[in-house]
DNA sequence: TTTTAGCACTCGTTCTTAGTGAGTGCTAAC
DNA sequence: GTTAGCACTCACTAAGAACGAGTGCTAAAA
């Protein structure tokens, strides 16, 4: 569709819009050394470039700003993967070093390293715990009224909840239930536990114990609404370096969805599919991400957990950069992970 | 020393600085109801205030501004408290509502209750954990090389770490250390745990077990540095309706200090006295709390443990409300979080 | 037919200037 | 000791001028 001259055209102004925040002018464009056509040319290409949707001026007089179908168009076909610099990986591998263990730990590192080689807000999305499996059930009694209650997952994701006995519990009744829970709940995904208590378990408690109480079900029932997948943040007020967000209103909007879990979940959405997405501007569905892009791609946490990790930066983003480098991160994260178990 | 037309000009700028935000005028105050001297007059007193230090003036022909030492002594002499509005404490005793059992839960809860009433950013930080004593140890196996090791203690507070499990060490070994883990470790207080490991601990090891293995010193060495105070925040974005706040690097500065546990720790420091502590401007010793004031209460957590309640606002904050609120709500939070043990 | 040079025009930005108003300090009268 | 009056200060705002980066269009050159 557009001719060879307008993608020239087109990624110039792109790539200088992204590395200036400036508007840029036909004059500027002559001026680089590779474009060889004049000024005037170039304003007659831009001017069928805007025609087409794919730039936007600020006001009638100003230089060219890519349009959200420009950005889209330049991440689809004109973006050339970078090459990551030896310092990048070395800097990336760093979390190794610490021969670190925990997920939780890695991940939390590996956010904060991607926010300081990319000067954008990093957000990671933890493996959702929600299929992890029960490997043990457990309560230990803190005193003559309360007791905590654990659950182990085969990932080595520790569950726990304090509770109050009730009276007409002792600690054989306890154990009992203790031992029927392990019974039906070991192996099975945490997910399911509350389905499975308030069904047979419910039952086999009335049958072996003699009685059943609420406490049981309370237990573990907000299983489900907490921890369904973590999240981690690297470089929370680094988009307040960007010119762009000089707004303190947009800034406000921003940092107040960081604090809202379900909200965030949804911008990992697509993360789910393969290799590294790019959702530009309002393609977010959130008024407050309408003026940032937002790149992820997933991790493999052995063979069937999944997380995500993403940048937040705004729509004029060094995407070059920050789908490479996103790329290798995630193969490499999900390599460490993995080889972790 | 100051007279007594002085010290109600004073709280009269004080009060009108901090409810409009705007320089205060010697005609404005004379025409306040109970005020019944000329501005002329009152121009006379601001002048005398100012060479005492407790006014500032932004310009040569501005009204005046409290200074740090006259906000200062508005706090010590001249804050009348506010009674407490029934409609506040049913907004506060809301927390009790849902039966929250976790200590957790209800310090997130009322942190976000404080900064709702108070339209600040409200900070808690719970209880120190190091003092928490052991009530049981165990080692859960997750496969045949990982497992991950669990410290529950008696306050329900649960510590895991997931470790690789050394090769010559099989199951039994691995058992006969959690039994001299548990028969040397509960009732002793977290803080103390490292220093007994590499202590008397190695030493029952390697007599009993046979060999001794760093991994168990590795698995509870981090306790001192994570954990000593976990810190809950309420409102962090409020702070940006403050108009002197409009300045993003000042409000860069304050976000940035939220992320780092050791900073915000140290704006508790007097926090253990008794009663509401007020610290204003520069008396937090911090470049990016210069314009800021916080106020800070202590409450219990049973017998022994202690927790701290912050409002982080501008310096010219509503002193009267906050202290007010921060001394009912600490005390609400001891008794609560204390009869739930 | 395509490209380019030239030119009038637009519009945001910056600098100046003048005017306004809230506030002060000082002095003299009450 | 208190107050009225007045000259003065200074932030803030609006309006105008100068500037410059950029455009669209036209006509000539390639």
């Amino acid at each position: 569709m557009l001719t060879d001259r307008q993608l020239q055209v087109l990624q110039v102004i792109v790539d200088d819009f992204i590395s200036s925040g400036q508007p840029v002018g036909s004059r500027q464009i002559a001026k680089k050394d590779n474009v060889s056509f004049s000024s005037a040319t170039i304003r007659n290409e831009m001017a069928d470039l805007e025609d087409l949707g794919f730039l936007e001026k600020t006001h009638t007089s100003s230089g060219r700003v890519p349009s959200e179908k420009g950005y889209r168009f330049y991440v689809d076909h004109l973006l050339k993967p970078q090459i990551i610099t030896n310092q990048e990986i070395a800097t990336i591998r760093s979390v190794y070093a610490d021969q670190l263990m925990e997920t939780e730990q890695v991940i939390r590192e590996s956010a904060n390293i991607l926010s300081d080689l990319t000067t954008y807000t990093s957000v990671i999305l933890g493996p959702d715990v929600h299929m992890h499996k029960v490997k043990r059930f457990q309560i230990v009694p803190l005193s003559a009224t309360q007791a905590v209650a654990i659950i182990v997952t085969d990932s080595g994701h520790v569950e726990n909840r304090v509770f109050t006995l009730p009276e007409d519990f002792d600690m054989r009744r306890i154990e009992k239930i203790v031992n029927i829970l392990n019974d039906r709940l070991v192996g099975k995904p945490l997910v399911e536990i509350p389905l499975r208590i308030d069904g047979e378990i419910a039952q086999l408690i009335r049958e072996h114990v003699g009685a059943y109480s609420d406490f049981v079900s309370s237990l573990f029932n907000r299983i489900s609404a907490q921890d369904e997948g973590r999240i981690y943040y690297g470089g929370k007020t680094n988009m307040l370096n960007q010119p762009e967000f000089h707004d303190i209103n947009k800034v406000r909007m921003l940092l107040d969805i960081m604090e809202k879990t379900p909200q965030v979940q949804m911008l990992f959405q697509a993360g789910n599919q393969q290799g590294v997405q790019v959702r530009i501007g309002s393609e977010n569905n959130l008024l407050a991400m309408e003026d940032c892009s937002i790149i992820t791609a997933s991790f493999d946490v052995g063979d069937d957990q999944h997380g995500s990790i993403a940048i937040i930066g705004p729509k004029r983003m060094d995407y070059k950069r920050v789908v490479t480098l996103l790329d290798f991160m995630s193969g490499d994260l999900s390599r460490l992970l993995t080889n972790n178990r």
